[in-house]
DNA sequence: AGCACGCCGACT
DNA sequence: GTCGGCGTGCTC
């Protein structure tokens, strides 16, 4: 008997199993999925077991040292998602493997200690159906409510004595279970009111679609487009509903737990102890716990971040990716896959059905769920309550600036925000303040800098030059605006807390509390900043995206973006798309009060269609202006792209290997027959964020039609990266495959 | 990735 | 004459 192992080396010269052979002490403890010990050349190396051959092996063979972990940490299933992703993103497959199983664990780590889950049945609860004693009710209720709490936790919050817990969990309503890490924050949670809601017509012409879909097991992916309120989770959850009755499990993918709690709550309110969750700021003890649960088929619905897509299911029936344009779907560590590919690809193994939700889909799956594509696209049109959605009031800062007001924030902001203190009514300032690429635009005119070729924002270099970060386009910056001849050119480099500062300035009684990545470092500090605002103890929030998804405060009537600029003229032919979801995003939050809400977005550019699109909160508007520009610049969805980022510590090494990486592309890319509409070659050119962590960093991005095309052409760079022993040492190269981020 | 083998320069 | 530079090659 022999295995076929993986060694836990990531490095492609060692990127395929090697044959041991398998002591006989060890042959019925060795299974796929387990982590083994194995002599590796003239060391040890550790390895997973991928597979098993008999007879008699040709060359020589050595012999596995011992089992670390018998598994299996993986299942074959799983394995060949892995390999898939490896060879979708040429990365070496072990690479894959570790992130399909995750951070390693060790049970044995953790203190042991109970935690209790209230016994349903599809999420119903059976306790109505025996006789309970005032006392037992009582720990029921607490139980339900706040699933998962510990021995301890529960008799205190029930205020009975430990004994009862266990008269419970004979009577069959509570199910004890070891935890092995410490308890999740979540769960303490108080869980809503478990409701299922009557659908409107629409959207119950929708879930009917998918249930069907589920139920008969045709692997269809569906684009619920719905704007903020319309419904869409009660959809997830009665397909989600559908799935348990049919005894399977179902994925539920969002972008941020930490930004979600209230989802968490429905699903727990729903479906109780069957829910897991998945996500990467778990401790070790509640991810094994979760994992396990998983694995035994005893938790039917997973929900979590990114990663969660590669819980170790049996019989997945649906994946649903809420928010599905969310670019934190993508790992930006190797290997650098996409959830929602890795989803669709999943989905096809198991003949699942992907829903794909989002009030602002992405180019990507909008234009895909057009008739004719491979989505089927399933609209909401309306908001489940019927109360109107807020009003965009967009304010041109030219205007402004002319005025003589050189103010970060507008007079009619000002005045909104004076009017909303004075009426005790509270208000959310959004900044997205990532003011490192500096594009240069006219005060007077509002006209940004572009490249004529590319159609991104130039970036202003201390040479005085202007250069496109996408092909190396230059042009010396000019004095007066091109347009309007004024002198009013002026650069973009947002003050950071600057706006916490001059609200206190200017309204030096406000209670202000900022929300972003500085304030949130500590664990739930995130929570605790909501949770004070929410109570209404501060007036003012400011804060960068985080403030933008799902808030849900009815205190708020005044939302005001003070730049809409930044996002909008980055250096990333994502920027309009960007910045329309973002406004869209932001909008919703000013529309949870019965008051009515406002929302005042400042801009240079009031003309430009994604702030005009979003200020009539029509996506359907930004959708066709922004498919004519990809259009016409070849930009996805009608190309796909590959971006390959060389670094260095020296700044004309990474220069240099771009130069010949370039030049060995081109030339190979014109003997291939390839056809040069079909694969293009931008760059090389310095990268928008020219050094991070003292690398120097440059790049070339390769735009194709077609993905094999371009995996053919990333494979081409790929192979002279690993011939070049010497330079290899000095450069990294990283090749990222339908890159989420050009920066 | 490691680790060894191997073939050319400056040291006890 | 050796010690050690790092180029090359292999790992069941």
């Amino acid at each position: 008997m022999f295995a076929e192992v993986l060694v836990n080396i990531v490095v492609r010269q060692v990127d395929k199993s090697f044959l041991y052979a398998v002591p006989e002490e060890l042959k019925n403890k060795v299974q796929i999925g387990a982590c083994v010990r194995v002599p590796f050349g003239r060391r040890v190396a550790d390895g997973y077991v991928v597979g098993f051959k008999s007879g008699q092996p040709a060359e020589k063979v050595k012999e596995i040292i011992a089992i670390l972990d018998r598994g299996p940490l993986f299942t074959p299933s799983q394995l060949a998602l892995a390999r898939w992703m490896a060879a979708y993103y040429l990365r070496p497959t072990v690479e894959a493997i570790q992130a399909v199983i995750g951070p390693r664990l060790k049970a044995t780590a953790y203190r042991q200690s109970k935690e209790y889950w209230p016994i349903t049945q599809n999420g119903l609860e059976i306790s109505s159906s025996l006789p309970l004693t005032p006392k037992q009710t009582a720990l029921w209720q607490v139980a339900l409510t706040n699933p998962g709490l510990s021995r301890t936790r529960l008799t205190s919050l029930a205020g009975v004595s430990p004994a009862l817990i266990d008269v419970l969990v004979k009577k069959g309503l509570l199910s004890e279970r070891v935890r092995t890490g410490p308890a999740s924050d979540i769960l303490l949670n108080k869980a809503p009111k478990n409701e299922v809601l009557v659908l409107n017509p629409n959207q119950k012409a929708a879930s009917d679609l998918i249930n069907t879909a589920i139920q008969a097991k045709n692997p269809k992916v569906f684009l619920l487009h719905g704007i903020t309120d319309s419904g869409k989770t009660e959809i997830y959850l009665q397909g989600v509903q559908q799935v348990i009755s049919l005894g399977g499990q179902a994925i539920i993918l969002v972008p941020e737990i930490a930004l979600t709690p209230q989802m968490v709550d429905i699903f727990f309110a729903r479906f109780g102890s069957t829910v897991a969750i998945l996500h990467s700021r778990l401790s070790a003890g509640e991810r094994f716990s979760d994992w396990n649960r998983v694995q035994s088929g005893e938790a039917r619905v997973i929900l979590g971040t990114r990663s969660a897509i590669f819980a170790p299911v049996k019989d997945l029936r649906l994946v649903v990716i809420d928010e599905e344009h969310e670019p934190s779907y993508k790992q930006e560590e190797n290997p650098r896959y996409h959830a929602r590919t890795v989803a669709l690809r999943l989905a096809r193994q198991h003949q699942a059905v992907v829903v794909l939700g989002s009030a602002t889909p992405s180019l990507y799956a909008y234009s895909r769920a057009l008739s004719g594509g491979p989505f089927r696209l399933l609209e909401l049109s309306h908001r489940v309550d019927r109360r109107p959605i807020p009003e965009i009031q967009i304010i041109d800062m030219r205007q402004e600036t002319k005025g003589g007001n050189r103010h970060l924030f507008s007079q009619p902001l000002q005045e909104a925000i004076q009017d909303r203190l004075n009426k005790k009514e509270q208000v959310i300032l959004f900044l997205n303040r990532r003011g490192y690429a500096t594009f240069v635009f006219c005060r007077n005119c509002g006209l940004v800098m572009k490249c004529p070729h590319c159609n991104i924002s130039l970036c202003y270099h201390a040479n005085n030059n202007l250069i496109c970060h996408y092909c190396d386009y230059l042009l010396p910056a000019p004095s007066l605006c091109p347009d309007c001849q004024e002198q009013h050119l002026g650069y973009f480099g947002a003050g950071t807390q600057k706006i916490e500062k001059e609200i206190t300035l200017l309204f030096p009684q406000a209670k202000v509390l900022r929300l972003d990545k500085d304030t949130v470092s500590r664990k739930n500090a995130h929570r605790q900043i909501i949770t004070t605002f929410q109570k209404g103890e501060a007036d003012i929030l400011i804060g960068t995206q985080m403030v933008a998804k799902g808030l849900d405060i009815p205190g708020v009537t005044l939302v005001g973006v003070i730049n809409a600029d930044i996002t909008l003229h980055m250096p990333d032919f994502r920027a309009s798309e960007r910045t329309f979801q973002l406004l869209m995003q932001v909008a919703g939050r000013a529309g949870r009060s019965i008051k009515g809400g406002e929302v005042l977005v400042q801009t240079y550019s009031p003309q430009h269609y994604a702030i005009v699109a979003a200020q009539k909160q029509v996506y359907l508007d930004f959708f066709r202006q922004e498919m004519m520009v990809r259009r016409k610049m070849n930009y996805p969805p009608f190309t796909r792209l590959c971006r390959l980022v060389l670094s260095s510590t020296g700044p004309d090494v990474a220069a240099k290997a771009a130069g010949e990486l370039g030049a060995k592309l081109k030339k190979a890319l014109n003997l291939t027959p390839f056809q040069e509409d079909q694969i293009d070659v931008l760059g090389p050119v310095m990268a928008p964020l020219a050094k991070i962590k003292d690398r120097y960093r440059w790049h070339l991005i390769l735009k194709a039609k077609e993905i094999t095309i371009l995996r053919d052409a990333a494979q081409i760079a790929l192979s002279w990266y690993e011939e070049k022993t010497v330079l290899k040492r000095k450069v990294k190269l990283v090749i990222d495959l339908e890159p989420q981020n050009m920066m």
